[in-house]
RNA sequence: GUGGACGUAGCUCAGCUGGUAGAGUCCCGGAUUGUGAUUCCGGCUGUCGCGGGUUCGAGUCCCGUCGUCCACCCCA
C-alpha cells in the first residue's frame, strides 16, 4: 500500500499465477509458427529515436506524443521500441540479410507507449511479431492469416472478427489522399477538431472517426477500395479468393487504415467484442515500401503483431483455466536426522528417475502443516521420512488425491515402485 | 492530454444519517505428543492512499494531491 515504492504506471508485474496462461500462448505460437515455417529472432528493445520516426511515421500517434525517448549525449537520441517491425526491418537491412533472400521471422517481447492506462492498454505490453519479408504476392498475406485464424482454433478462442482492407500502393495512395483532402476541406464546417488537425497530416485516419457527428460526412467520402491501382486490386482479390477457398471469414472494411504509415496493399485487424473499448488483437499488413524507405534495397514485406495481454484475457474468457504443474512428490520430513538425511535421499532418487518432480518440505512446520502444504501442492503422492524410518530403512508412501493405502517402502525400492504408483495414481 | 468511478488488514470486502475499526479468506497454533483437504477453538497483521481543513470528535463531511480502474483519443 506504501505509495513511496510503487510500480511504474502502467508497467504490470506479470505474477507467478498469470504465467501459466502466458506460457501457454507461448508454447502454443511457438509450435504454430515453426509448422508454417516461420525462425524466432530477436532484435534490441532500444534503438535510435530516427528509426520510428522513419518507419512509424512523423505524423502519427505513436511518434508524436506516445514514445519513450531519452537521450544518452547531445547527438545521440534512443527510444524504447513502440513496435518490433521497425526493429526487424532495420535487422534485416543492417545484418544483410536480404539480397533477394526470402525470409520467414518471428519476435516476442515488450514494446511501450506513453498512453493513458486501460483496460487492455498498457505503457509497457508485450507482443508476439511475424514478419515475412521479400513475398511480393498475396499468397504470404493470406498465409499469415490462416495461420492466425489457426491459432484462435488452437487457443479456443472464438469470440474474434476478421477485418481487411487494401490501401493500395504509396502512389495510388497519394492521388486518393488529395481527393479525400479535397472532399473534407469542402465540409470544414463540419469537421470536428481532431480531424481538422489530421487533414494536414494524416487525413486517411479522418475515415477511423468514432463521433456520431462525423459519421454523415465520412459516409459521403470517396472510397478508397474505388482508386486502387490495378495491380493493388489483383492482389488483393487474390487474397480474398484465396480466404475464401480456405473458409476463413472476412469482412470487407474500406474504413480500415492504420496508425502506422508505412502499410501498404493489404491490411488486417482480428478485433473483439470481449475486451471493452481496446478491442484489436491482433493486426498488421503489407509494408512494401519500408525497407526501401529505410535504406534498404526493395524488398516487399508482410507482418502483424499480436497483443499477448490482450489475448490472455480472451484464453481466460473462454472459461479454460492455467495452473502451473503441481510436483508428483511432495516429501514429509519428521526429525531433525531425517531432515539432514532428505536433500540426499531426494537427490538421489532424481538421479534415478530423471522428470518427476519432487518437492521436498523446506522450512519447517510441524507433521500436520507440512500435510496441509502437501495438499495444496497438489501432489498426488506423499513421501514420509522421519527418524523412525530412516532408522529402519525404509519411507512411507501414501496416496493423497485419491483413496489408497499407505504403504511402507525400503529406501532402496523407492525409485522401482514411485513410477508404477504415480501412474496407477494418476490415470 | 480530457472526463467519470473508486482508494479500509497479505487477499475479497462490510462499516447506515460523523463518536477514535469489523467479517470472510490466508497464515500460525491446538482439538490422541507422526498424517492433509471437512469441522471446532484460539492467535497474528491496519499510519482506514497521502496532506490540509471543518468539528468537542472524521474511515465517514470539505479542499488538494497521488494512485487504480473505465471511457474519450489511439492502438496490440
Amino acid at each position: 500500500m506504501s505509495t513511496q515504492l510503487a510500480a511504474v504506471r502502467g508497467m504490470n508485474d506479470v505474477l507467478a499465477g498469470q504465467m501459466p496462461a502466458w506460457q501457454h500462448l507461448e508454447q502454443v505460437t511457438r509450435t504454430l509458427f515453426a509448422e508454417y515455417g516461420f525462425q524466432e529472432m530477436r532484435v534490441p528493445i532500444v534503438e535510435h529515436t530516427q528509426l520510428f520516426k522513419r518507419a512509424i511515421g512523423e505524423f502519427t500517434d505513436i511518434v508524436e506524443k506516445e514514445m519513450y525517448t531519452f537521450s544518452m549525449s547531445a547527438d545521440e537520441s534512443l527510444t524504447l521500441r513502440p513496435e518490433a517491425t521497425a526493429g526487424i526491418a532495420r535487422a534485416a537491412i543492417t545484418n544483410g540479410l536480404l539480397r533477394g533472400a526470402r525470409l520467414k521471422l518471428w519476435t516476442s517481447g515488450p514494446m511501450f507507449r506513453h498512453e493513458r492506462p486501460q483496460k487492455g492498454r498498457y505503457r509497457q505490453f508485450h507482443q508476439i511479431d511475424i514478419e515475412a519479408l521479400g513475398f511480393p504476392g498475396p499468397d504470404v498475406d493470406a498465409e499469415i492469416i490462416a495461420m492466425t485464424a489457426r491459432m484462435w482454433r488452437r487457443l479456443g478462442i472464438t469470440r474474434v472478427k476478421l477485418k481487411l482492407n487494401s490501401l493500395g500502393t504509396t502512389e495510388s495512395r497519394r492521388v486518393y489522399r488529395e481527393k479525400l483532402v479535397a472532399y473534407f476541406q469542402q465540409h470544414a464546417d463540419v469537421l470536428d477538431e481532431d480531424s481538422r488537425r489530421r487533414l494536414g497530416g494524416n487525413p486517411l485516419r479522418i475515415l477511423d472517426s468514432k463521433n456520431p457527428a462525423m459519421q454523415a460526412v465520412i459516409s459521403g467520402a470517396p472510397l478508397l477500395t474505388e482508386h486502387l491501382d490495378p495491380e493493388s486490386r489483383e492482389h488483393f482479390e487474390g487474397l480474398t479468393a484465396m480466404l475464401a477457398a480456405s473458409n476463413i471469414d472476412y469482412v470487407l472494411d474500406p474504413r480500415l487504415v492504420r496508425g502506422l504509415d508505412y502499410y501498404s496493399r493489404t491490411v488486417f485487424e482480428w478485433v473483439t467484442d470481449a475486451l471493452g473499448a481496446q478491442d484489436a488483437v491482433c493486426s498488421g499488413g503489407r509494408y512494401d515500401g519500408l525497407i526501401t524507405q529505410l535504406g534498404g534495397e526493395a524488398t516487399p514485406a508482410v507482418g502483424f503483431a499480436m497483443g499477448v495481454e490482450r489475448i490472455v484475457e480472451l484464453m481466460q474468457q473462454t472459461g479454460a483455466t492455467f495452473a502451473a504443474p503441481s510436483p508428483q512428490v511432495y516429501v514429509v520430513i519428521a526429525g531433525s536426522r531425517a531432515g539432514r538425511a532428505a536433500l540426499a535421499l531426494v537427490e538421489r532418487l532424481r538421479d534415478e528417475l530423471p522428470g518427476i518432480a519432487f518437492e521436498t518440505n523446506a522450512g519447517g512446520g510441524n507433521f500436520k502443516a507440512q500435510f496441509r502444504r502437501a495438499d495444496r501442492s497438489g501432489a498426488p503422492l506423499a513421501l514420509v521420512l522421519g527418524d523412525d524410518e530412516l532408522e529402519r530403512g525404509v519411507a512411507q508412501l501414501k496416496p493423497m488425491r485419491q483413496e489408497g493405502v499407505q504403504i511402507e517402502v525400503p529406501l532402496a525400492e523407492l525409485a522401482g515402485r514411485i513410477p508404477a504408483l504415480l501412474k496407477s495414481l494418476q490415470g
